[in-house]
DNA sequence: TTCCGGATGTGATAACATAACAAAATGCAA
DNA sequence: TTGCATTTTGTTATGTTATCACATCCGGAA
């Protein structure tokens, strides 16, 4: 999905649910959905930067908690780095395919995945579920 | 599982396989299992210093890499903490049950689980599954 | 207008991790 | 057993990631 669009449906996203996109959270949103590939949270600041030399590490840290609590944006974890989300608040369930050669990152929105051998009683408020590997074109 | 258990299961696979477990590797295994709890880098290293006061960030963190590399002690990836693997060498494909109330970590061995919408011809080298929740004991 | 709450600015620092090189320990062949 | 290569550990420094605490700004309700 391309950058237009995960805006247009981020826009689409908080006027619904009443979410308040600033510009710079949808300056920090704009980013992430270009870059087209996990970034880091200081990539991000120092572009930020150069529009507002303003921005600081919480500026930024702030924007993205926020993205991410809208279902807008994805924290992948063992990278330390965020990924659009291409489907506007479907955000919490997601499984997502990390290409180690190209860097690019396909979600999947499964229905509370990975759970096969989960132990009894064990109730579940978040799944991080990150597959590294190779994609299609890059074997 | 308890940690002098997880030991002796540890000495066992490395004399098996001629890994090298060195006293300053027993060590740190020995404190991540007896830890029955994600534990941090840098806790690691105070309580190594104690001992040795020459321990310093690398000493703690080759030591894991080690330990991961051995299968003995797995990252939990969204906590930036280590846990011991209570099945030395079938640490690779490991599902981890995370209870946020009381900090019990559940390891669960899956046959490469979580892929159930896996992208065409994307192959799969590591994966991260780790649930977050609240288990049995603590609902 | 005044107050309030949410958002952002600002400086400092905490927490996590690695690079690069030195020294010591270990295993092994001659 | 000596010498050499390899692995492990020590050491200094620094890089990277993230948060705290407090100040300021700004829009809307009373």
């Amino acid at each position: 999905m391309n950058a237009p669009d995960i805006l247009e449906d981020a826009e689409r996203h908080c006027s619904k649910t009443g979410v308040r996109l600033t510009p710079l959270r949808r300056r920090v949103l704009e980013l992430v959905a270009r870059a087209n590939a996990p970034v880091k949270a200081y990539d991000l600041l120092s572009q930020i930067d150069r529009a507002n030399a303003s921005a600081k590490p919480p500026t930024v840290y702030r924007a993205l908690d926020f993205l991410i609590d809208a279902g807008l944006v994805h924290r992948v974890e063992a990278l330390n780095a965020f990924v659009a989300c291409p489907q506007a608040g479907h955000g919490h369930a997601a499984v997502l395919y990390i290409c180690e050669a190209c860097t690019k990152v396909t979600e999947v929105q499964g229905a509370r995945p990975g759970q096969e051998h989960k132990p009894r009683s064990f109730t579940v408020k978040r799944s991080v579920i990150e597959h590294y590997g190779r994609c299609a074109n890059c074997q």
